[in-house]
DNA sequence: ACATTCTGCTTCGATTTTCGAAGCACTGGC
DNA sequence: GCCAGTGCTTCGAAAATCGAAGCAGAATGT
């Protein structure tokens, strides 16, 4: 055999993980949740449980293979928890972080609110 | 000319995004911390000001262009300023943002001790 | 019973992102 | 002059992400 296809990691606290070998508990966090999709999905989340296409459609029709990835790294991290119904729902410690992102969401309007209000010069920038 | 290579684009609030075009600011920030190393940045950025390489060396040496193209995403999202005396820090918008990190600090905590406590059963997990 | 739709999920080649080593020009000691 | 430390760029390689396709099983309709 040539090489052992190794299987992706999901970070977990105390553990050494993508860009931090320290084992602190932020960084894992950091990991997990700066990966494509991660917050996307626990936003879904937040009210109501969801089945995997449903899901998949409430994220603007992301790719299966990612979604499904993401959805075992999140359980295997217990942010996510698959219910008696089939369907996907947050875990206490899912709906805990959730609420972080509640802040995230009141940040992004004032983010706009701020940007709009910028003079922002932005003759030679974006096309 | 066979193809223009098309320059990355940074997130906007109001703006088409990567998996969304409906312009909502959440949509953007999602984009924008769903980025490697973004959050990160961030969060080593939250309390000084720093210059290119420390920044890199604090941020366990990730890579020198990742790096210049998350600063660039980042100034142009206006959450990092390039100050007189060549140091990145935050703007007051992102210092806003970084204290949203505070709360996803304290989050990991809880996150550990949760799991620490979890019987867990990995016996066939991750090797 | 049968067909139709929906489901969760897998596979796989193509595209995009990220990496990391190297190099370059500039600055400030010494 | 020399040397070390900057900010930053380039480029090939590796990894992450995409997206279309397919499949088996459950629900639904007729």
């Amino acid at each position: 055999m040539t090489e052992a296809p190794r299987p992706p990691r999901t970070p977990h606290p105390r553990k050494p993980v993508r860009g931090s070998a320290t084992g602190r508990p932020l960084m894992a966090a950091l990991d997990l949740f700066g990966r494509r999709w991660t917050l996307r999905i626990l936003w879904e989340l937040r009210e109501q449980a969801l089945g995997f296409r449903p899901l998949q459609q409430r994220c603007d029709g992301m790719s299966s293979s990612v979604l499904r990835q993401r959805l075992t790294e999140l359980q295997e991290a217990r942010l996510v928890e698959h219910d008696t119904a089939g369907d996907y729902r947050l875990t206490p410690l899912g709906r805990d972080a959730s609420k972080e992102l509640r802040g995230l969401h009141q940040w992004s309007e004032r983010w706009a609110a701020a940007l709009e209000q910028a003079p922002s010069d932005n003759s030679d920038a974006q096309p």
